[in-house]
DNA sequence: TGCAAAATAGCACGACCGTTCGTTTCCGCC
DNA sequence: GGCGGAAACGAACGGTCGTGCTATTTTGCA
Protein backbone atom coordinates (compact mmCIF):
# COMPACT_ATOMS: atom_id res chain seq x y z
CA UNK A 1 0.00 0.00 0.00
CA UNK A 2 2.83 2.24 0.86
CA UNK A 3 5.41 3.02 -2.19
CA UNK A 4 8.19 1.78 -2.07
CA UNK A 5 9.59 4.89 -0.46
CA UNK A 6 13.64 4.02 -1.01
CA UNK A 7 14.20 4.45 2.40
CA UNK A 8 17.94 3.67 2.62
CA UNK A 9 18.88 3.46 -1.75
CA UNK A 10 20.91 6.03 -2.72
CA UNK A 11 23.47 5.15 -1.06
CA UNK A 12 25.93 5.22 -3.81
CA UNK A 13 28.61 4.33 -1.58
CA UNK A 14 32.34 4.69 -3.41
CA UNK A 15 31.11 3.63 -6.92
CA UNK A 16 27.88 4.46 -8.03
CA UNK A 17 25.73 1.45 -7.32
CA UNK A 18 22.51 2.97 -8.84
CA UNK A 19 20.25 -0.42 -7.73
CA UNK A 20 20.58 -2.40 -5.25
CA UNK A 21 19.48 -6.11 -6.48
CA UNK A 22 15.89 -5.62 -5.54
CA UNK A 23 15.31 -2.65 -7.04
CA UNK A 24 16.81 -4.10 -10.30
CA UNK A 25 14.72 -7.19 -10.55
CA UNK A 26 11.72 -5.33 -9.57
CA UNK A 27 12.05 -2.94 -12.89
CA UNK A 28 12.56 -6.12 -14.64
CA UNK A 29 9.39 -7.65 -13.46
CA UNK A 30 7.61 -4.29 -14.08
CA UNK A 31 8.82 -4.25 -17.54
CA UNK A 32 7.78 -7.69 -18.62
CA UNK A 33 4.63 -6.84 -16.87
CA UNK A 34 3.80 -3.63 -18.74
CA UNK A 35 4.38 -5.92 -21.85
CA UNK A 36 2.12 -8.42 -20.50
CA UNK A 37 -0.82 -6.31 -19.31
CA UNK A 38 -0.62 -4.36 -22.86
CA UNK A 39 -1.99 -7.97 -24.41
CA UNK A 40 -4.22 -9.43 -21.48
CA UNK A 41 -5.35 -6.11 -20.31
CA UNK A 42 -4.77 -5.44 -16.17
CA UNK A 43 -7.24 -8.06 -15.36
CA UNK A 44 -5.51 -10.59 -17.26
CA UNK A 45 -2.43 -9.82 -15.94
CA UNK A 46 -1.71 -12.89 -13.47
CA UNK A 47 1.36 -13.16 -11.16
CA UNK A 48 1.69 -17.11 -12.32
CA UNK A 49 2.17 -15.81 -15.87
CA UNK A 50 4.36 -13.05 -14.86
CA UNK A 51 6.60 -15.52 -12.96
CA UNK A 52 6.87 -17.24 -16.35
CA UNK A 53 8.27 -14.96 -18.44
CA UNK A 54 10.92 -13.60 -15.73
CA UNK A 55 11.63 -16.86 -15.24
CA UNK A 56 11.31 -16.57 -11.49
CA UNK A 57 9.06 -18.31 -8.65
CA UNK A 58 5.19 -16.72 -8.11
CA UNK A 59 6.44 -15.65 -4.78
CA UNK A 60 9.34 -14.31 -5.66
CA UNK A 61 7.55 -12.01 -7.88
CA UNK A 62 4.45 -11.95 -5.47
CA UNK A 63 7.15 -10.75 -3.10
CA UNK A 64 7.72 -6.99 -4.96
CA UNK A 65 4.30 -5.85 -4.68
CA UNK A 66 2.57 -7.40 -2.03
CA UNK A 67 -0.35 -7.59 -3.95
CA UNK A 68 -1.23 -8.24 -6.83
CA UNK A 69 -3.42 -5.36 -6.71
CA UNK A 70 -0.93 -3.05 -5.69
CA UNK A 71 1.21 -5.08 -9.09
CA UNK A 72 -1.51 -3.55 -10.58
CA UNK A 73 -1.08 0.32 -9.30
CA UNK A 74 2.34 -0.21 -10.47
CA UNK A 75 1.83 -1.01 -14.04
CA UNK A 76 -0.64 1.52 -14.06
CA UNK A 77 2.32 4.44 -12.78
CA UNK A 78 5.05 2.90 -15.14
CA UNK A 79 2.47 3.00 -18.03
CA UNK A 80 2.09 6.52 -16.88
CA UNK A 81 5.95 7.35 -16.63
CA UNK A 82 7.15 5.97 -19.94
CA UNK A 83 3.51 8.00 -21.92
CA UNK A 84 4.90 11.25 -20.40
CA UNK A 85 8.27 10.27 -21.64
CA UNK A 86 7.78 9.58 -25.21
CA UNK A 87 5.00 11.92 -25.92
CA UNK A 88 4.38 14.60 -22.84
CA UNK A 89 7.83 15.59 -22.96
CA UNK A 90 9.09 15.97 -26.13
CA UNK A 91 5.82 17.86 -27.02
CA UNK A 92 6.82 20.19 -24.46
CA UNK A 93 9.77 21.31 -26.10
CA UNK A 94 7.92 22.65 -28.94
CA UNK A 95 6.98 26.49 -28.85
CA UNK A 96 3.56 26.84 -26.90
CA UNK A 97 0.44 27.35 -29.35
CA UNK A 98 -0.43 24.84 -32.01
CA UNK A 99 3.09 23.61 -32.89
CA UNK A 100 3.12 22.20 -29.33
CA UNK A 101 -0.43 20.98 -29.57
CA UNK A 102 0.56 19.46 -32.77
CA UNK A 103 3.14 17.83 -31.04
CA UNK A 104 0.97 16.34 -28.42
CA UNK A 105 -1.38 14.96 -31.50
CA UNK A 106 1.35 13.50 -33.83
CA UNK A 107 3.37 12.12 -30.84
CA UNK A 108 -0.21 10.00 -29.34
CA UNK A 109 -1.35 9.18 -32.94
CA UNK A 110 2.15 7.63 -33.24
CA UNK A 111 2.07 5.97 -30.12
CA UNK A 112 -1.42 4.38 -30.54
CA UNK A 113 -0.06 2.84 -33.51
CA UNK A 114 3.11 1.56 -32.40
CA UNK A 115 0.89 0.29 -29.54
CA UNK A 116 -1.07 -1.58 -32.42
CA UNK A 117 -1.27 -5.08 -31.78
CA UNK A 118 -0.73 -4.57 -27.68
CA UNK A 119 -3.12 -2.09 -26.76
CA UNK A 120 -3.08 1.11 -24.82
CA UNK A 121 -3.74 0.69 -21.21
CA UNK A 122 -5.62 3.88 -20.92
CA UNK A 123 -8.10 2.45 -23.16
CA UNK A 124 -8.86 -0.99 -21.72
CA UNK A 125 -8.05 0.09 -18.62
CA UNK A 126 -10.88 2.22 -18.99
CA UNK A 127 -13.55 -0.48 -20.41
CA UNK A 128 -12.28 -2.60 -17.64
CA UNK A 129 -12.40 -0.49 -14.78
CA UNK A 130 -15.12 1.46 -15.35
CA UNK A 131 -17.61 -0.05 -12.70
CA UNK A 132 -15.01 -1.72 -10.44
CA UNK A 133 -14.24 0.91 -7.80
CA UNK A 134 -11.17 0.97 -6.07
CA UNK A 135 -7.35 1.83 -5.76
CA UNK A 136 -6.58 0.53 -9.46
CA UNK A 137 -9.23 2.80 -10.92
CA UNK A 138 -8.40 5.62 -9.05
CA UNK A 139 -5.34 5.59 -9.98
CA UNK A 140 -6.57 5.14 -13.45
CA UNK A 141 -8.36 8.25 -13.37
CA UNK A 142 -6.23 10.51 -12.04
CA UNK A 143 -3.22 9.13 -14.54
CA UNK A 144 -5.97 9.96 -17.54
CA UNK A 145 -7.18 13.05 -16.05
CA UNK A 146 -3.69 14.62 -16.30
CA UNK A 147 -3.20 13.67 -19.22
CA UNK A 148 -6.48 15.54 -20.58
CA UNK A 149 -5.55 18.49 -18.68
CA UNK A 150 -2.29 18.91 -20.02
CA UNK A 151 -4.35 18.50 -23.91
CA UNK A 152 -6.87 20.77 -22.86
CA UNK A 153 -4.29 23.24 -21.35
CA UNK A 154 -2.56 23.19 -24.26
CA UNK A 155 -5.52 23.97 -26.67
CA UNK A 156 -6.30 27.13 -24.63
CA UNK A 157 -3.07 28.20 -24.89
CA UNK A 158 -3.30 27.60 -28.88
CA UNK A 159 -6.38 29.98 -28.46
CA UNK A 160 -4.77 32.18 -26.57
CA UNK A 161 -1.41 32.74 -29.24
CA UNK A 162 -4.10 32.86 -32.19
CA UNK A 163 -3.48 29.78 -33.50
CA UNK A 164 -6.78 28.55 -32.95
CA UNK A 165 -10.03 30.73 -33.54
CA UNK A 166 -10.80 32.68 -30.61
CA UNK A 167 -14.61 31.34 -30.08
CA UNK A 168 -12.60 27.86 -29.51
CA UNK A 169 -14.37 25.51 -26.76
CA UNK A 170 -11.59 23.69 -25.53
CA UNK A 171 -13.70 21.11 -23.90
CA UNK A 172 -15.67 20.48 -26.72
CA UNK A 173 -12.31 20.39 -29.11
CA UNK A 174 -10.49 17.97 -26.70
CA UNK A 175 -13.49 15.53 -26.74
CA UNK A 176 -13.82 15.49 -30.48
CA UNK A 177 -9.90 14.29 -30.20
CA UNK A 178 -10.07 12.23 -28.13
CA UNK A 179 -12.75 10.53 -29.95
CA UNK A 180 -10.37 10.66 -33.36
CA UNK A 181 -7.80 8.74 -31.28
CA UNK A 182 -10.45 6.26 -29.91
CA UNK A 183 -11.19 5.28 -33.05
CA UNK A 184 -8.00 4.80 -34.40
CA UNK A 185 -7.11 2.55 -31.88
CA UNK A 186 -10.25 0.46 -32.68
CA UNK A 187 -9.56 -0.97 -35.84
CA UNK B 1 -31.92 -6.54 -11.37
CA UNK B 2 -33.65 -8.63 -13.63
CA UNK B 3 -37.37 -8.85 -13.17
CA UNK B 4 -38.79 -12.16 -11.46
CA UNK B 5 -37.86 -14.15 -14.91
CA UNK B 6 -41.32 -16.00 -13.40
CA UNK B 7 -40.16 -19.03 -15.36
CA UNK B 8 -44.19 -20.43 -15.81
CA UNK B 9 -46.24 -17.39 -16.10
CA UNK B 10 -48.54 -16.46 -18.64
CA UNK B 11 -50.20 -19.71 -18.75
CA UNK B 12 -52.16 -19.06 -21.86
CA UNK B 13 -53.84 -22.47 -21.28
CA UNK B 14 -54.54 -24.91 -23.98
CA UNK B 15 -53.72 -23.26 -27.35
CA UNK B 16 -50.31 -22.10 -28.70
CA UNK B 17 -47.11 -22.62 -26.72
CA UNK B 18 -44.56 -21.51 -28.64
CA UNK B 19 -41.59 -22.09 -26.35
CA UNK B 20 -40.72 -25.51 -25.28
CA UNK B 21 -39.45 -25.44 -21.63
CA UNK B 22 -36.19 -25.95 -22.60
CA UNK B 23 -35.81 -22.92 -24.88
CA UNK B 24 -37.95 -20.83 -22.55
CA UNK B 25 -35.34 -21.35 -19.66
CA UNK B 26 -32.38 -20.54 -22.39
CA UNK B 27 -33.87 -17.34 -23.05
CA UNK B 28 -34.32 -16.70 -19.28
CA UNK B 29 -30.17 -17.62 -19.47
CA UNK B 30 -29.48 -15.65 -21.96
CA UNK B 31 -30.90 -12.56 -21.13
CA UNK B 32 -28.88 -12.81 -17.39
CA UNK B 33 -25.95 -13.14 -19.24
CA UNK B 34 -26.23 -10.35 -21.05
CA UNK B 35 -26.82 -8.08 -18.31
CA UNK B 36 -23.89 -10.02 -16.27
CA UNK B 37 -21.29 -9.62 -19.76
CA UNK B 38 -22.21 -5.85 -19.94
CA UNK B 39 -20.86 -5.57 -16.62
CA UNK B 40 -18.16 -7.66 -16.04
CA UNK B 41 -17.42 -7.72 -20.13
CA UNK B 42 -17.31 -11.05 -22.22
CA UNK B 43 -14.19 -12.66 -20.48
CA UNK B 44 -15.43 -11.52 -17.11
CA UNK B 45 -18.82 -13.81 -17.44
CA UNK B 46 -18.97 -16.99 -15.88
CA UNK B 47 -20.90 -19.53 -15.60
CA UNK B 48 -20.78 -19.85 -11.81
CA UNK B 49 -21.96 -16.27 -11.10
CA UNK B 50 -24.80 -16.75 -14.38
CA UNK B 51 -25.94 -19.79 -12.22
CA UNK B 52 -26.23 -18.18 -9.18
CA UNK B 53 -28.64 -14.96 -11.11
CA UNK B 54 -30.56 -17.41 -12.35
CA UNK B 55 -31.00 -19.84 -9.26
CA UNK B 56 -29.92 -22.75 -11.36
CA UNK B 57 -27.20 -25.19 -10.97
CA UNK B 58 -23.85 -24.53 -13.21
CA UNK B 59 -24.71 -27.41 -14.54
CA UNK B 60 -27.89 -26.46 -15.33
CA UNK B 61 -26.93 -23.81 -16.78
CA UNK B 62 -23.88 -25.13 -18.89
CA UNK B 63 -26.14 -27.87 -20.75
CA UNK B 64 -27.70 -24.65 -22.60
CA UNK B 65 -24.43 -24.01 -24.48
CA UNK B 66 -22.22 -26.84 -24.00
CA UNK B 67 -19.07 -24.57 -23.73
CA UNK B 68 -18.42 -21.06 -21.96
CA UNK B 69 -17.09 -20.32 -25.74
CA UNK B 70 -20.49 -20.84 -27.02
CA UNK B 71 -22.15 -18.95 -24.37
CA UNK B 72 -20.28 -16.08 -25.30
CA UNK B 73 -20.90 -16.01 -29.03
CA UNK B 74 -24.78 -16.55 -28.17
CA UNK B 75 -24.41 -13.54 -26.00
CA UNK B 76 -23.09 -11.40 -28.89
CA UNK B 77 -25.89 -12.84 -31.42
CA UNK B 78 -28.57 -11.65 -28.27
CA UNK B 79 -26.88 -8.48 -28.15
CA UNK B 80 -26.43 -7.81 -32.01
CA UNK B 81 -29.97 -8.85 -32.11
CA UNK B 82 -31.30 -6.53 -29.37
CA UNK B 83 -29.03 -3.86 -30.94
CA UNK B 84 -30.93 -4.25 -34.44
CA UNK B 85 -34.08 -4.22 -32.92
CA UNK B 86 -33.50 -1.20 -31.05
CA UNK B 87 -31.23 0.90 -33.36
CA UNK B 88 -31.45 0.15 -36.65
CA UNK B 89 -34.97 -1.15 -37.46
CA UNK B 90 -36.62 1.75 -36.04
CA UNK B 91 -34.12 3.62 -38.38
CA UNK B 92 -34.94 2.49 -41.38
CA UNK B 93 -38.71 3.57 -41.06
CA UNK B 94 -37.45 7.19 -41.72
CA UNK B 95 -37.08 8.46 -45.20
CA UNK B 96 -33.83 7.34 -46.89
CA UNK B 97 -31.03 10.22 -46.98
CA UNK B 98 -30.24 12.61 -43.71
CA UNK B 99 -33.60 11.88 -41.95
CA UNK B 100 -32.42 7.98 -41.45
CA UNK B 101 -28.68 8.83 -40.70
CA UNK B 102 -29.50 10.97 -38.49
CA UNK B 103 -32.06 8.71 -36.22
CA UNK B 104 -29.13 6.08 -36.80
CA UNK B 105 -27.08 8.57 -35.08
CA UNK B 106 -29.74 9.19 -32.37
CA UNK B 107 -30.90 6.08 -31.62
CA UNK B 108 -27.10 5.59 -30.73
CA UNK B 109 -26.07 7.81 -29.05
CA UNK B 110 -29.03 7.04 -26.66
CA UNK B 111 -28.80 3.61 -26.35
CA UNK B 112 -25.26 4.62 -25.36
CA UNK B 113 -26.03 6.79 -22.99
CA UNK B 114 -29.00 4.02 -21.45
CA UNK B 115 -26.09 1.70 -20.94
CA UNK B 116 -24.00 4.34 -18.64
CA UNK B 117 -22.30 2.08 -16.02
CA UNK B 118 -23.38 -1.34 -18.07
CA UNK B 119 -21.12 -0.69 -21.36
CA UNK B 120 -21.46 -1.62 -25.10
CA UNK B 121 -20.35 -5.07 -25.48
CA UNK B 122 -19.08 -4.11 -29.18
CA UNK B 123 -16.71 -2.27 -27.40
CA UNK B 124 -15.53 -3.68 -24.73
CA UNK B 125 -15.70 -7.18 -26.76
CA UNK B 126 -13.06 -5.00 -29.17
CA UNK B 127 -10.85 -4.22 -26.67
CA UNK B 128 -10.65 -7.62 -24.88
CA UNK B 129 -10.73 -9.24 -28.16
CA UNK B 130 -8.59 -7.13 -30.18
CA UNK B 131 -5.56 -9.86 -29.79
CA UNK B 132 -7.15 -13.03 -29.00
CA UNK B 133 -8.53 -14.93 -32.35
CA UNK B 134 -10.97 -17.61 -32.11
CA UNK B 135 -14.93 -17.74 -32.92
CA UNK B 136 -15.77 -15.30 -30.24
CA UNK B 137 -13.59 -12.44 -31.57
CA UNK B 138 -14.78 -13.39 -35.44
CA UNK B 139 -18.62 -13.24 -34.20
CA UNK B 140 -17.87 -10.04 -32.56
CA UNK B 141 -16.26 -8.14 -35.73
CA UNK B 142 -18.75 -10.07 -37.94
CA UNK B 143 -21.47 -8.05 -35.87
CA UNK B 144 -19.65 -4.97 -35.73
CA UNK B 145 -19.00 -4.75 -39.82
CA UNK B 146 -22.64 -5.53 -40.38
CA UNK B 147 -23.18 -2.26 -38.36
CA UNK B 148 -20.52 -0.46 -39.60
CA UNK B 149 -21.23 -1.25 -43.45
CA UNK B 150 -24.99 -0.30 -42.60
CA UNK B 151 -24.14 3.12 -41.43
CA UNK B 152 -21.65 3.58 -44.37
CA UNK B 153 -24.69 2.91 -46.88
CA UNK B 154 -27.24 5.02 -44.78
CA UNK B 155 -24.37 8.13 -45.09
CA UNK B 156 -23.86 7.08 -48.67
CA UNK B 157 -27.21 7.27 -49.44
CA UNK B 158 -27.49 10.88 -47.79
CA UNK B 159 -24.98 11.78 -50.66
CA UNK B 160 -26.76 10.41 -53.28
CA UNK B 161 -30.06 11.97 -52.02
CA UNK B 162 -28.33 15.59 -51.53
CA UNK B 163 -28.57 15.92 -47.96
CA UNK B 164 -24.58 15.85 -48.06
CA UNK B 165 -21.62 17.84 -50.14
CA UNK B 166 -20.79 15.35 -52.62
CA UNK B 167 -17.60 15.44 -52.17
CA UNK B 168 -18.07 13.61 -48.75
CA UNK B 169 -16.06 10.86 -47.81
CA UNK B 170 -18.38 8.37 -46.39
CA UNK B 171 -15.63 6.25 -44.73
CA UNK B 172 -14.18 9.40 -43.30
CA UNK B 173 -17.47 10.57 -41.90
CA UNK B 174 -17.94 7.17 -40.69
CA UNK B 175 -14.36 6.78 -38.69
CA UNK B 176 -15.34 10.57 -37.15
CA UNK B 177 -19.00 9.42 -35.88
CA UNK B 178 -17.57 6.08 -34.61
CA UNK B 179 -14.85 8.30 -32.50
CA UNK B 180 -17.87 10.79 -31.52
CA UNK B 181 -19.62 7.64 -29.82
CA UNK B 182 -16.65 5.98 -28.44
CA UNK B 183 -15.63 9.08 -26.60
CA UNK B 184 -19.00 9.59 -25.65
CA UNK B 185 -19.23 5.90 -24.45
CA UNK B 186 -15.40 6.43 -22.72
CA UNK B 187 -17.15 9.34 -19.98
C1' DT C 1 -52.13 -42.42 -17.07
C1' DG C 2 -47.78 -44.01 -18.36
C1' DC C 3 -43.45 -43.62 -20.60
C1' DA C 4 -39.54 -41.89 -23.30
C1' DA C 5 -37.03 -37.94 -23.71
C1' DA C 6 -35.63 -33.57 -22.31
C1' DA C 7 -34.17 -30.64 -18.58
C1' DT C 8 -31.89 -29.97 -14.38
C1' DA C 9 -29.30 -31.25 -10.26
C1' DG C 10 -25.35 -33.05 -7.84
C1' DC C 11 -20.71 -34.26 -7.56
C1' DA C 12 -15.91 -34.65 -8.78
C1' DC C 13 -11.91 -33.53 -11.41
C1' DG C 14 -7.97 -30.88 -12.94
C1' DA C 15 -6.27 -26.37 -13.84
C1' DC C 16 -5.17 -21.97 -12.44
C1' DC C 17 -5.65 -18.18 -9.30
C1' DG C 18 -3.65 -15.07 -5.29
C1' DT C 19 -1.58 -15.67 -1.04
C1' DT C 20 1.08 -17.52 3.06
C1' DC C 21 4.96 -19.57 5.23
C1' DG C 22 9.25 -21.77 6.18
C1' DT C 23 13.52 -22.54 3.99
C1' DT C 24 17.47 -21.65 1.27
C1' DT C 25 20.49 -18.91 -1.54
C1' DC C 26 22.81 -14.81 -2.42
C1' DC C 27 25.12 -10.43 -1.54
C1' DG C 28 27.47 -6.59 1.00
C1' DC C 29 29.97 -5.42 5.05
C1' DC C 30 32.71 -6.14 9.50
C1' DG D 1 36.00 -15.77 6.51
C1' DG D 2 31.84 -15.33 8.53
C1' DC D 3 27.65 -12.96 9.75
C1' DG D 4 23.13 -10.75 8.89
C1' DG D 5 19.71 -9.33 6.15
C1' DA D 6 17.59 -9.13 1.66
C1' DA D 7 16.00 -11.87 -2.14
C1' DA D 8 14.28 -15.81 -4.19
C1' DC D 9 12.44 -20.32 -3.84
C1' DG D 10 9.10 -24.36 -3.22
C1' DA D 11 5.28 -26.31 -1.40
C1' DA D 12 0.85 -25.85 0.19
C1' DC D 13 -3.88 -23.77 1.01
C1' DG D 14 -8.45 -22.27 -0.05
C1' DG D 15 -10.91 -20.57 -3.77
C1' DT D 16 -13.08 -20.31 -8.45
C1' DC D 17 -13.08 -21.68 -12.92
C1' DG D 18 -14.87 -24.78 -16.96
C1' DT D 19 -16.18 -29.26 -17.85
C1' DG D 20 -17.26 -34.16 -17.67
C1' DC D 21 -20.15 -37.78 -15.55
C1' DT D 22 -24.36 -40.00 -13.43
C1' DA D 23 -28.83 -39.43 -11.04
C1' DT D 24 -33.16 -37.35 -10.57
C1' DT D 25 -36.86 -34.53 -11.77
C1' DT D 26 -39.87 -32.51 -15.11
C1' DT D 27 -42.16 -32.24 -19.50
C1' DG D 28 -44.71 -33.52 -23.67
C1' DC D 29 -47.21 -36.74 -25.94
C1' DA D 30 -49.71 -41.54 -26.99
Amino acid sequence: MTEPADSNLLELPAPQRLLMKGQQTRATILDAALGLASQMGLEGLSIGALAEVTRMSKSGVFAHFGSREELQISVVREYHAKFKEEVFMPAMRQPRGLPRLKALFDLWVRRVSVEIDSGCLYISGAVEFDDRPGPVRDALVAMVKSWQDALERAIAMAVDEGHLRADTEAEQMLFEVHGLILALHHD
